[in-house]
DNA sequence: AAGAGGCCCTGATAGC
DNA sequence: TGCTATCAGGGCCTCT
C-alpha cells in the first residue's frame, strides 16, 4: 500500500501521539513478518524513550534517547493503530485503511505505552520492524536509497544524467528505490499521465522536456497526494474528517475503461501490465 | 552488471 | 451458495 505520502500521513499522526513518550513494554504475537523479527527486540525496546519520529522514503523511523533506530515498513498491508484504555478505539490516521476500526485478525505486534499503545497490524506481512543500533548502522541502511521526488537534488539535472544510460523504461524506473525513492505503483502511474508520457518507454529514449516533466509532476502529484491525506483504497466510505482523499483525485489509477480526464480527449483508460505490476494510461495522452 | 520476473502472504472480488 | 482463479499499494532474490 502505502506509498511517501500515506507513510507521511501515519508519521505525522504517529509524532502528535508518541514524541518523548516512553515505551513501557512491546508485546509481539507473531515474529513472522517480511523479515523474522530479531529475538530481543523486546528488551531493545523495553523502556526506551523516543526522541523523534521521521520517514525515509515508504520507512518509518523511530529514534530513542540511546541512540537506537526502530524502522517500521508496512509493507502492502499494513497498519497502526492506536489503542486507549485497553478497548476503547480512537478513530487516528494511524489506522489508515481501516477507518479506525481495530481488525480483529493480524494483529502482530503491541507497543505499549503509559495509558494507550500503537498496534501493528498486516494481513500479508510484508511489513517489518528491525532495529538499527546506532547511527553508522542507521546512515549505511538508507545510504543505498535515491533521493525522494520532494527533495531539492531531485532535479531535471539529476534525472537526466541518470537516464540518459538507462535501458529500463521508465515506469519500472520510477519504481526502482535506488534512483528515487517513495514513489509506488499508483503515484508512477499518475505521474506519467502528467507527464503525457507512454510507461513503456525506454529511459535513455527520454527527451530533455519530458525528464522536466518527470521532475516536475513526480513533486507535484507526492505534495499534492500528501495535501489530500494521502490515499486511502479501501473502506473510504467510512472514513472521515483527516483520512486521506487523493484517490478520488486519480487520473488513471484504477480507472480501466473509464473516460480519460483530459479535456476533448475520446479515449478510454487503459491497463497493460509492467513488470508484473498493473500499469494504467491513456493511449492517446500518453502516446509517445 | 543491469534488468526482468518470481515469490513471500492473506483477503476481496469476479466468474462459473 | 460455493468453488476456483486472479489480483492487490512492496521489495528482496535469482536467473539471464
Amino acid at each position: 500500500m502505502p506509498e511517501l505520502p500515506e507513510v507521511e500521513i501515519v508519521k505525522q499522526s504517529l509524532e502528535k501521539r508518541v514524541k518523548f513518550k516512553k515505551i513501557e513494554k512491546v508485546l509481539i504475537k507473531n515474529r513472522n513478518l517480511r523479515f523474522k523479527i530479531q529475538n530481543n527486540m523486546e528488551n531493545l525496546l523495553k523502556n526506551q524513550k523516543i526522541i523523534n519520529i521521521f520517514r525515509k522514503s515508504k520507512y518509518l523511523i523511530i529514534q530513542f534517547l540511546n541512540n537506537q533506530y526502530l524502522i517500521i515498513h508496512l509493507g502492502m498491508s499494513g497498519t497502526l493503530h492506536l489503542v486507549k484504555n485497553n478497548k476503547k478505539i480512537r478513530r487516528t490516521n494511524l489506522s489508515f485503511y481501516k477507518s479506525g476500526i481495530l481488525p480483529e485478525k493480524h494483529n502482530h505486534i503491541e507497543i505499549i505505552f503509559s495509558g494507550f499503545k500503537i498496534i501493528y497490524n498486516d494481513p500479508r506481512r510484508f511489513g517489518f520492524f528491525i532495529i538499527l543500533s546506532n547511527k553508522k548502522d542507521f546512515i549505511r541502511y538508507f545510504n543505498k536509497f535515491g533521493p525522494e521526488p520532494i527533495d531539492k537534488s531531485f532535479t531535471k539535472a539529476y534525472l537526466s544524467k541518470i537516464l540518459k544510460s538507462k535501458n529500463t523504461c521508465v515506469k519500472s524506473f520510477l519504481l526502482n528505490q535506488k534512483f528515487v525513492s517513495g514513489i509506488g505503483n499508483i503515484y508512477a502511474n499518475e505521474i506519467l499521465f502528467y507527464s503525457k508520457i507512454n510507461p513503456r518507454k525506454l529511459c535513455k529514449y527520454l527527451s530533455g522536456t519530458e525528464v522536466g516533466k518527470i521532475a516536475k509532476y513526480s513533486k507535484v502529484v507526492l505534495n499534492k497526494a500528501i495535501k489530500k491525506g494521502g490515499s486511502s483504497i479501501k473502506n473510504f466510505k467510512n472514513i472521515k474528517g483527516k483520512d486521506g482523499s487523493f484517490q478520488n483525485e486519480f487520473k488513471v489509477y484504477n480507472r480501466e475503461n473509464k473516460p480519460c480526464l483530459t479535456f476533448n480527449c475520446k479515449e478510454n483508460i487503459k491497463k497493460i501490465t509492467i513488470s508484473n505490476r498493473s500499469t494504467f494510461l491513456c493511449f492517446s495522452c500518453q502516446k509517445k
